[in-house]
DNA sequence: ACCTGAACACCGTTCAAGT
DNA sequence: ACCTGAACACCGTTCAAGT
């Protein structure tokens, strides 16, 4: 029996049952022991929640040194949100910690050297940190609570469906319309909907980043606008 | 005694002590009767929490007819953030609802409805309402977690984050730096990203608009390139 | 050092019994 | 129709007692 033990069947539990299926009865029985030993591994459920929340950090891609940065955010965010979908449990409570995992500040860390390296001020990878991450969490966040069938799309088999669709064309006349001509219709996935706002912030930060540079520009000529120093006051 | 009075006092102790101390057994010691008395006006606990989203939704202020469509999907982010600062224990459950509330759908039939009066095809809208509501609520989330003094600055003045400031320094220099030279400066508020972020997807949405617009306007001269008909297949 | 039975103070919900 | 006591099957956690 190990902490790091603890951990991983926890996960286990709370990926194949909600977060609500995890209780420390449960967890000690699937590790063959009673509940009451598992506070001689962990100090609290709080702290089985903290090392599960670092570990979901600890699964998401970094960015690589040297790549492009709206390439190297991209994946990021694809990474982060895949990573949400096989712990949706993870998504409520992954800012939540009052003390941040080991995994969990480096990962941060990480990202916000690369955002350096690639010429963001502090105030600018701040700004990107904050729209990127909303934005990827948000999304986790709707995508979790969407009926899907397996191809990704809503899933609209049932008769209960049917007749609120049926309801809500008379009462709700434009959400009837957007169900019926495009979130119902057999080719739509509501996660391809994903591409379009990580797309549209990515060239929204190129954009800032572009006028952050001029303005640094024409502040100091001579300097190439790249990383070293802060640029904020 | 009435279901209503029942939601009201819910949400009162959600707001008061997040939702842990919401429990039947509470709720009913606070409205003078006994648990079990509840389930003569409430199905169950989850129709308890159906009822509160539903309320939660009718409290965001909604787009005017005839506002211009980036100043009202502005103030539409603005309330809903406002709204689930206030609730902060709605922000996980908005969206997992399996059966929403008439003010709900009335919400976002209303909000769609003005999207496609502003000249928004029904995909076009669909991604408007996916970016901005995965943001506004990401946001919500985010700032829901963070430990904030009444200004909205960091609570900085605790002898622990000091010291974790120290160790950080060393260990994650980025994260110490951007701690040490934006987040913890006296005039920092997170809360302020938030425009930055609103700011860049509405722009972000303008360009598109107007592409799709130049778009339609290609396939169809004489069209004025307004709401009317769908523009999706 | 590690484990555990009994206990405490809680949960949501059912059911039969009251008025 | 509305309320309720007792009960069931759960929680997280403490504590004294075991090896």
């Amino acid at each position: 029996m190990t902490r790091e033990r603890a951990l991983q069947t926890a996960m286990g539990l709370a990926d194949a049952g909600g977060i609500g299926s995890l209780s420390m009865r449960k967890l000690a029985a699937e590790l063959g022991i009673e509940a009451m030993s598992l506070y001689h591994h962990v100090r609290s459920k709080e702290d089985i929640l903290d090392g599960m929340v670092d570990i979901v950090f600890s699964e998401m891609e970094l960015p690589l040194p040297g790549e492009e940065w709206k390439t190297a955010m991209r994946r990021r965010a694809e990474s982060t949100r895949a990573v949400l979908a096989k712990h949706p449990w993870a998504i409520g409570i992954l800012d939540s910690r009052t003390s941040p995992g080991t995994a969990t500040l480096r990962y941060l860390d990480t990202v916000i050297a690369f955002l350096r390296a690639a010429g963001f001020s502090i105030a600018m990878a701040a700004h990107a940190l904050s729209v990127l991450d909303s934005y990827v969490r948000g999304f986790a966040m709707q995508e979790a609570s969407l009926p899907l069938d397996q191809s990704g799309s809503i899933e609209a088999a049932t008769e209960s469906i049917l007749e609120q669709q049926h309801m809500m064309s008379n009462a709700f006349p434009h959400l009837g319309e957007m169900a019926a001509e495009l979130i119902l219709k057999p080719g739509y996935a509501y996660g391809n909907e994903f591409e379009f706002g990580i797309g549209l912030i990515l060239d929204g930060l190129d954009g800032a980043l572009a006028g952050e540079g001029a303005e640094a520009a024409r502040n100091a000529p001579t300097g190439a606008g790249s990383a070293a120093s802060p640029t904020v006051g």
